[in-house]
DNA sequence: CTGGATCCGACATGATACTG
DNA sequence: CAGTATCATGTCGGATCCAG
């Protein structure tokens, strides 16, 4: 199983130098825990975005997130899901009918984090444009200059 | 190459199916573009991330921060590096001298999503003992249903 | 020092088939 | 419907060599 064991030993190793001297802005990588590292690349993950941003405040089912989140395949969702529910992010109902029905909601926790997630979203909504100028013309200049 | 030419078609044929009919919080991904997706996925990228985070105002050299993003390689700082710049986020500065002299500093359009992501390391740093927890919770029930 | 290019393995992810 | 298990593979990312 693919597990949420620990796949990147190097995170942990020595993690992140930071050595300010006196300011340290980021000493939540050396110290704290390595965890934030980790923990970040799982929230900050492609579909556990998604799955969390689509999470408002609505209970969804299985396959109404599936169908949401085009593009996703049924492990993925199936994997996102078991681990947003491990890391206490979402909350899964079972109920014991006949077809099975499942539904997802966000925890009290994950809904901190939707807050934090929406607002990396609206960033994004919010500059693309500018992101896409900034290609264009970076790519022009790249091919003017061979 | 791996540039951010077009990697994952699927994206954008019919990107999410979002139809809540009138309350539609998520119009991002079905309509505007379905770049939203794609940008999300490159700033919420697991180095790009720590980049944005590192570059908070200060300019760093390329071994700087090769340095303080502990168990980064050489070629994912530099890719990263690359795309951040294509981007708009980063702004590299090439000292002619020898030996080469690089800095990388964000732009204005970083530093508009340097808080965004700071509040999500904010989140993290604040919430990885409940998700340490929770993780616990889940492994021990796990278990016990073996 | 800063990277570009290449090679290659590992892991993540998709596709498919099967179950309760 | 809601998964699980298995297999196939594409991509990411590390290691290495080379260049300005």
């Amino acid at each position: 199983m693919e597990e949420g064991t620990l796949k990147s030993p190097s995170n942990c190793a020595g993690t992140v130098g930071v050595d300010y001297g006196d300011t340290d802005p980021f000493q939540w990588d050396s110290r704290e825990d390595c965890q934030v590292r980790q923990i970040l690349d799982r929230v900050a993950d492609k579909w556990s975005l998604l799955v969390i941003a689509l999470l408002d405040n609505r209970r969804l089912r299985f396959t109404e997130l599936r169908r949401e989140i085009d593009g996703i395949s049924q492990r993925m969702l199936t994997v996102s899901l078991r681990q947003l529910e491990r890391d206490g992010l979402v909350k899964r109902t079972v109920y014991p009918v006949v077809p099975p029905r499942v539904e997802y909601e966000l925890t009290p926790l994950g809904r901190t984090l939707h807050t934090t997630i929406r607002s990396l979203v609206t960033w994004t909504e919010e500059h693309q444009g500018e992101i896409a100028a900034a290609r264009q013309a970076y790519d022009a200049a790249e091919s003017g200059r061979g």
